[in-house]
RNA sequence: GCCGCUGUGGUGGAAUUGGCAGACACAAGGGACUUAAAAUCCCUCGGAGUAAAAUCCGUACCGGUUCAAGUCCGGUCAGCGGCACCA
């Protein structure tokens, strides 16, 4: 037997499949498909780490199986090779971003393929690539046609480091989530997207998909929808001042009213307030607190009430202040409340502040102590005609009254807000539009995709604020599509989540210059069947795709409306040190140095070994040797290996308990205890002092989407017949699963105290009387009394004894 | 503060519907082979207890349900992730 040179191996098989397209994904619409789905990766300067390798494998594994399974399989990679690193990395070395992402893409593909990963490298799609982003750029030019992009001027958050606007979702803390540098407002106008006109489907769809349960709650609580009602106050002032509340039923405590210090009635009002000067200083105040300031809890409420206007409570028709405070957002709901002391902690918190009598509408708590919100418990109590309901009662009674006095109606709310859509940096996809004066904005011909991104002298972003493209007069300098009068371009480029936003449509149909992807390619492909990718992108990337393929759907682009059948996430790899992998800290492990000193089928098991695929994990290096030890123990059957057509019967049903441990381990996410399986199964082999062929080309087989070269090598080694990614995927008869004799537990009290041989599925009177016959057993329950005896078929015996 | 997750040997982690706690590995110790080392193979490996057994204790902590709890229920503590005044 020749030693176990994985070097050589995995090279050989390497290259043999790249050569043969082992895993060229056939449009072949007669066979049953199956769509795996990873992340595609962002293709940094530093390269590939050891995270990397733990979904790819996984999804590899799911790939590998399923090809066995007869299923035409589509498992394809990418870049998202759009962003700020790159970017960064250009100004500071002056090359071109496009020359870097080249370089980078090179070194990812590279380390890729030395893991053996059965990606279908035909369908690689790179979201830099203008015949790629001239579909994303398509799609953006289908959104504003049905007006869900829209131009508006607002207060965006601004990163002083990185000179760009963030998304909300991309502000953490009041830092930015790329750069940790500070983030404050400014005011600009920004494209954006209409998502919320989709928070409810986005919602309702969510039962027609199989994701974690964990990750749906994320999307919901990311919408946020809340269902409550708008009632209208009058004021002294003589308008109306409405406010959302999802409490209702407390109206006869409202005490008072808190507007937004931005709120437009206050300007209405400035002649009627007495108080001016001292609500425009807290304006003033609070406008130049940033977000995450504003927005800092434990802090004292503060606020000023408005003198000279009052507000009218429409179910008592009681007049009370009104008051502005920080606590009240403009953006959320209409930007006012009524606020309810008794029964809400914010308010209370501010009536405290400024003793503001409190009313007590649902008797159950103490509210000298706390607000009290349970709507679970609790009857109405000084209400009029609410008082003696329930909660939920009184909320659908004053509802109906609300409705039938014309004071307010339902009304549902999400806590989603538009998507912010603009970015002021060069590597990203120019947005495809142009500002005429006489027409506004109009979208270029679609005959012009892809607008390409034109050459600058410096990608440095500018100081105003402003794109790097605003300095290029040849490129702002256009004619309008409509009218053929001069007209700007728009200079500022999309976000990065904009090629992530439908990649995997990209995928069906990669070169499809007519349009994004064929109809039959699209119908046969998707949606896809599994989709895993890491808890960081299950709120926003997630989002942001599954709307953007219900935009689609809904325009009759793709024939799905959702893009996923099955989600799941898997956890970070830590370094040994159990801290997040970091340049800073030290403690980056190199996917390289490990596929040279163990090989890559070693850097695959061991990673799916490393611990339960769903939470994070520590990297050891001295762990990995044991699944060394293992491949080498595989290889090394080789040498007892004997003839033979079956399973030997002692270890019948050893073959047929792994076969089937591993094959629903597999789709259980379980790969650790799927391994563990193949080391007993392999311990017991050889246990046995001889493996035969069958059992053999069983155990390649179980083992191969783990570790495919090594697999492969000794599957032609030992001349078994073609090439073992041919073969069927193996399966087993679930009679044979157990053995013929059942070892069961004998207790007394609960306590162990035998164990039994017993055949399977032995009667109860019988297993009963040969467990009283046991020596210790008769000697544990004598002179006592036997008040009770368990018996659990194929598991134990208990006595319980007095 | 709210939402979600987690807590098991020296370490990573196993343990269908409640039914033998610690599978499978790593590390450690001992032994075999070897001139020697590496590799490989064999043995031990939660704690107390014993000459060895018996026996007792043990899944973050306190309590409950049950013949039986790592698993279910109530409470507490600790850690991780997300959200952060959303009315």
């Amino acid at each position: 037997m020749e030693k176990y040179d994985y070097q050589k191996i995995e090279k050989k098989w390497q290259d043999f499949w790249e050569e043969h397209q082992t895993f060229h994904a056939e449009n072949d619409y007669t066979k049953p498909k199956y769509y795996a789905l990873v992340e595609f990766p962002y293709p940094s300067g530093q390269g590939l780490h050891v995270g990397h390798p733990r979904p790819y494998t996984a999804m590899d594994i799911v790939a590998r199986k399923r090809r066995m399974q007869g299923y035409n399989v589509l498992f394809p990679m990418g870049w998202d090779a759009f962003g700020l690193p790159t970017e960064n990395f250009a100004i500071k070395n002056q090359i071109h971003p496009a020359i870097v992402t080249e370089n980078n893409v090179k070194r990812f593909k590279g380390q890729l393929k030395a893991l053996g990963l059965s990606f279908d490298w035909g369908r690689e799609v790179n979201t830099t690539d203008p015949n790629y982003f001239k579909w994303t750029q398509w799609i953006f030019i289908q959104l504003f046609k049905h007006g869900l992009a829209y131009k508006k001027e607002m207060a965006v958050n601004w990163c002083t480091s990185c000179k760009v606007v963030l998304a909300n979702e991309e502000v953490v803390g009041g830092c930015c989530e790329r750069c940790g540098g500070e983030v404050v407002r400014k005011v600009k106008s920004q494209w954006m997207l209409k998502i919320t006109e989709y928070a409810q489907k986005l919602i309702d769809d969510l039962s027609e998909v199989n994701y974690l349960e964990k990750i749906k709650t994320t999307q919901k609580n990311w919408i946020g929808r809340s269902e409550g009602a708008e009632v209208d106050f009058s004021t002294t002032a003589g308008d109306t001042l409405t406010v959302y509340t999802t409490r209702p039923d407390t109206l006869f405590g409202a005490t008072y009213m808190v507007i937004a210090p931005e709120h437009p009635l206050i300007e209405k009002w400035a002649d009627k307030l007495t108080n001016m000067p001292e609500i425009q200083a807290y304006q003033e105040l609070s406008a130049k607190k940033s977000d995450f300031d504003r927005t800092e809890m434990n802090k004292e409420k503060t606020g000023v009430k408005l003198d000279g206007v009052k507000a009218i409570n429409p179910v008592n028709h009681e007049e009370i202040p009104i008051f502005i405070s920080d606590y009240v957002l403009m953006s959320y709901g209409t930007g006012a409340i009524m606020a309810v002391p008794a029964h809400d902690d914010r308010d209370w918190e501010f009536a405290k502040v400024f003793h503001i009598p409190m009313v007590e509408v649902v008797a159950g708590g103490n509210i000298e102590e706390a607000a009290f919100t349970d709507c679970a418990t609790g009857t109405m109590v000084n209400s009029g005609f609410l008082t003696g309901l329930s909660v939920e009662e009184a909320k659908i009674k004053i509802k109906d009254w609300l409705e039938e006095t014309g004071t307010g109606h339902r009304k549902v709310n999400y806590k989603l807000r538009d998507w912010v859509f603009s970015r002021q940096r060069y590597w990203g996809e120019p947005i495809p539009l142009v500002n005429c004066p006489k027409c506004g904005w109009v979208a270029i011909p679609e005959e012009e995709l892809p607008l390409c991104l034109p050459e600058v002298e410096s990608y440095m972003p500018t100081d105003n604020g402003e794109s790097p493209l605003s300095t290029l007069e040849s490129f702002i300098n256009t004619t309008c599509p409509c009218c053929g009068s001069p007209a700007k371009r728009e200079t500022d480029t999309m976000p990065q989540w904009a090629g992530s936003s439908w990649y995997f449509l990209r995928y069906c149909d990669p070169n499809n210059d007519k349009e994004l992807a064929s109809k039959e390619a699209l119908q046969y492909w998707m949606p896809v069947d599994w989709y895993n990718g890491g808890m960081e992108h299950t709120t926003l990337h997630l989002l942001y795709s599954r709307f953007w393929n219900k935009f689609l759907y809904d325009i009759g682009s793709v024939p799905y409306k959702e893009p996923y059948m099955k989600r799941t996430s898997h956890g970070m790899i830590l370094g040994e040190d159990s801290q997040k992998m970091s340049k800073s800290r030290g403690n980056v492990v190199n996917p390289d140095d490990v596929v040279r000193q163990y090989g890559a089928d070693t850097l695959r098991v061991y990673e799916m070994f490393i611990g339960d695929f769903e939470k994070t994990a520590p990297w050891s290096s001295s762990s990995i040797k044991g699944c060394k030890r293992f491949l080498d123990r595989v290889w090394a059957l080789q040498e007892i290996l004997i003839d033979g057509e079956n399973y030997r019967p002692e270890v019948l049903s050893s073959f047929h308990k792994t076969i089937k441990k591993v094959s629903e381990d597999i789709e259980a996410l379980k790969f650790n205890t799927a391994i563990a399986a193949m080391m007993a199964l392999v311990n017991e082999i050889y246990a046995t002092g001889n493996i035969n062929k069958a059992e053999y080309k069983t155990l390649l087989i179980l083992l191969n989407p783990f570790a495919p070269h090594l697999t492969e090598e000794i599957y032609s080694v030992c001349a078994f017949g073609g090439y073992v990614h041919e073969q069927e995927w193996v399966s087993y008869d679930e009679s044979l699963c157990t053995e013929q004799t059942v070892e069961i537990v004998v207790q007394v009290n609960g306590k162990l105290k035998t164990r039994l041989n017993i055949p399977v599925d032995a009667d109860k009177l019988s297993v009963l009387e040969q467990a009283k016959a046991d020596a210790k057993i008769a000697e544990t329950i004598s002179g006592k009394t036997l008040v009770k005896e368990i018996y659990v078929q194929n598991k134990l015996v208990n006595f319980v004894v007095k």
